[in-house]
DNA sequence: ACCTTTGTAGAACACCGTTCTACGTTACTG
DNA sequence: CAGTAACGTAGAACGGTGTTCTACAAAGGT
């Protein structure tokens, strides 16, 4: 459908569609979520507001781009906890979980604020999204071989690991905290957590 | 500054202002967030959509006012457990947290997802929200006074309790639960929270 | 070389939050 | 009981949004 080249019309580029995605990155961290507009995006790109309509179909098609961008950018910022240790690897993947939150607030909010139940999500945005909680399940039951998490199906107990850290990494990007230390609270949670599951 | 009763002017009769919070709690139920328009709310009250801005300042304060509304219910929702027991407690406080949430999903969605952040919070919704924060350190006081939960700052606990227990029911919202069950896998990270914590 | 196809540009439409201006309606004042 | 000043109301209007429409220019196939 969205195969251009299979028609054997014209490459449309691909180099517009990066480049308009690229923009509403750009843009999405200089003006928030609420600054993301499609005219801002197309001036941002230098193209006109219609390129957004040729090539996503409509603006919800570009966030999900860039939502989908983001799911990858927190699937390699949780993958690439190479410790052997299974304890310090699900540790390490879950600092590197509240580091790219607090790196990047706006494409955390939109990936898991409002407008992602109201949309439709696209089919690359499910895969991105399933392929870094598989991430998680991968280190989970990495952990689960070896003795360090009690038996159980991964996906479950990842799923709950998932629950935790993303309600702690919500509330504190939404002002929410009511701790002192946020680190030290998050650090609590992570050891709360291999506490409850071992 | 809102008091206008105390300017000696004629009594905003107060019945137009609820109208109107009654008015957008109804459409924000039936249209969701996106629905909930000024000219929206002020049609289903039968106001002009000038009213909204005599009464509430601008969009942000008619919605802050529905989010307050929000978090009353929330509060009243969790601290309604009065087991004896500080375990069953925790558990029946926990559970009524998700049934709030699963039966007003609209409400909990725009209490916690996009447009917090951004919109500087109005004082009587910090008030709120506050209120329904305490209801639950003051469940973990009674846990920890009685040896349930383990000693510590029962603030430092609650917001640990919030984080979990929030990420799971804003997950199963979004529909990003991936286990066959949520009710069950809500169950189980409620005990963990409670093996972690003891 | 022609023609079809395709992306582009800019105006245009409906809707949004918000503001402005004219207009009752009400409550205080002499 | 007038007169007046304040106040909330109604409706149009402004800038901005997502989206669509219509004409136009450029590239590929025959």
């Amino acid at each position: 459908m969205t195969d251009v080249s299979a028609t054997g019309g014209r490459t449309p580029s691909r180099a517009v569609e990066q480049a308009l995605v690229d923009a509403a990155e750009r843009v999405l961290v200089r003006d928030g979520l609420g600054g993301l507009t499609v005219r801002a995006v197309a001036a941002e790109a230098a193209v006109a507001p219609m390129g957004v309509y040729n090539r996503f179909g409509n603006k919800d098609g570009l966030v999900a781009a860039v939502l989908a961008r983001g799911f990858e950018g927190l699937r390699a910022a949780t993958a690439d906890a190479a410790d052997a240790d299974p304890v310090d690897r699900l540790l390490t993947c879950g600092r590197n979980y509240r580091r790219f939150a607090l790196d990047h607030p706006q494409h955390y909010g939109a990936m898991f604020g409002a407008g992602w139940a109201a949309a439709v999500p696209t089919e690359e945005l499910v895969d991105r999204a399933n392929a870094a909680f598989q991430a998680l399940v991968d280190r989970v039951g990495y952990a689960v071989d070896r003795g360090a998490l009690r038996p159980g199906d991964p996906v479950d107990t990842a799923q709950l690991i998932w629950s935790s850290v993303h309600g702690a990494v919500s509330l504190e990007l939404a002002g929410l905290g009511r701790t002192a230390d946020p680190a030290a609270s998050y650090e609590a949670l992570l050891q709360m957590l291999l506490d409850g599951l071992r």
